[in-house]
DNA sequence: GCATTGACGAAGG
DNA sequence: CCCTTCGCCAATG
């Protein structure tokens, strides 16, 4: 949309050249996506939060790309936005596949919708709660 | 190197 | 309740 100009600082450089050395902020955000317990979601924010750049959800749902060239697989399908929605389901390998996934582990899912979204709900924050 | 976009979120109308 | 705008940071063109 519109936005002004934004300049770039880059405030870690990290060579992409080998996948075997992954950027930290991905593996912090696949290694808490990975924590959330089968049956339960949480959202980029609730993540972000947790890796205490609640203000950049953005990034997260940034890292959630990599995660599909993660090696230990990460249950992305739990990770989805504020409002319970599979937002992310278009970047699987089908878009119905996150949704076949959580039907699996018991989440309801109804129109791209987590159902009982706020009881499924795993803040990592207060769960792992440091 | 600037402009645009994005698996988000909160606030405002 | 729905839609628009702004903010944040990184990646891409």
């Amino acid at each position: 949309m519109k936005k002004a100009a934004k300049p770039k600082k880059a405030k870690e450089q990290i060579p992409l050249k080998d996948k075997s050395k992954e950027y930290s902020f991905f593996e912090d955000v696949w290694s808490v996506a990975r924590q959330v317990p089968k049956g339960r979601v949480t959202s980029y924010g609730a993540i972000a939060n947790y890796l205490g750049t609640k203000l950049s959800a953005r990034m997260v749902g940034w890292a959630m790309n990599g995660a599909s060239k993660a090696k230990p697989k990460v249950p992305a399908q739990r990770v989805v936005n504020r409002n319970g929605m599979l937002s992310g389901k278009m970047h699987f390998e089908t878009p119905t596949r996150m949704q076949e996934l959580l039907a699996k582990e018991g989440v309801r899912v109804e129109k791209d919708k987590v159902i009982d979204f706020e009881k499924r709900f795993w803040d990592p924050l207060k769960e792992l709660g440091l």
